[in-house]
DNA sequence: GGGACTTCCATAAGTTGGTGATATAAAAAT
DNA sequence: ATTTTTATATCACCAACTTATGGAAGTCCC
């Protein structure tokens, strides 16, 4: 299929958009989710997020350093560790947000209009194509 | 913008159909450049492949180990290292390819035939983007 | 209510794939 | 013939994972 190898290149382009930022993939996307949709048990975010329960621990320990998390505990469930976002989490998500849709406006203005509105299309294609990708673990 | 979110979004996605394999991300980039565009000097790889020069003289030294790539002199250059693709190598790229392309397709059947339709149309836009984005380090 | 599982989180130890600083050898320049 | 530049390699370090294991809080069940 065409369709992989295109996805292949994408992918590795989308990768160079990302890099040097001050999160980890896993750490923007934790912090997205926690803005989202609140606060979250440890348990509820290591699964979604693709990565092993340790490393889930690992990253609120991170995230909780350098203030972006923060850990507290649910009075009905005392093994329960429940994780809120803090409002400078919440600048972070921000500020990466605003420096990718910068770096990505810049190039789109640079194709033509066709190509951009047939990105446009795609979207919601894309986006269902992840909620499948989710629901059904990809072998 | 909504595109960067949804960019967002998919390149999560993605990252998701690849960890478990043999290769990392910027092996299995490597390796495909060899394979498309042949064997290349170690200072012409480490640029585009968006990562140090030692980075990638330890790349090539594990895809040396795992018989994957090789390293050759050029004659009229003592410093040059060139590195070539092996057939093992080139059998690594084609299963990951493969599998890749298996988990998409199968994703993509239960797509309606309209979001298919519309991944489809967006391919060449995304690839064009994806050339843009080389030539232009993005912030 | 006192064990026996179970669930949730943390810790330990090891691995992978990167980084910057620096060394070394070959080529180019002055 | 030095000096400078270029192409790799090596070193010490780090971030972010992994598996295996430990311990504490909840649940079940007579």
């Amino acid at each position: 299929m065409a369709i992989a190898g295109g996805f292949e290149r994408f992918y590795e382009v989308l990768r160079r958009l990302t890099p040097r930022s001050e999160l980890s993939l896993t750490a923007a996307s934790t912090l997205r989710r926690l803005e989202r949709s609140g606060p979250h048990r440890l348990c509820e975010l290591h699964a979604p997020e693709g990565v092993s329960q340790p490393a889930m621990t690992q990253l609120i320990t991170r995230l909780e350093k350098e203030g972006l998390a923060a850990r507290g505990s649910d009075p009905d469930d005392g093994r329960a560790v429940v994780v809120t976002i803090t409002d400078a989490g919440r600048d972070a998500v921000a500020r990466r947000r605003e420096g990718r849709t910068r770096a990505l406006s810049a190039l789109l203005e640079q194709l033509p209009a066709e190509d951009h509105a047939a990105i446009v299309a795609a979207l919601p294609a894309l986006e269902r194509l992840g909620d499948l990708m989710v629901e059904q673990p990809p072998a």
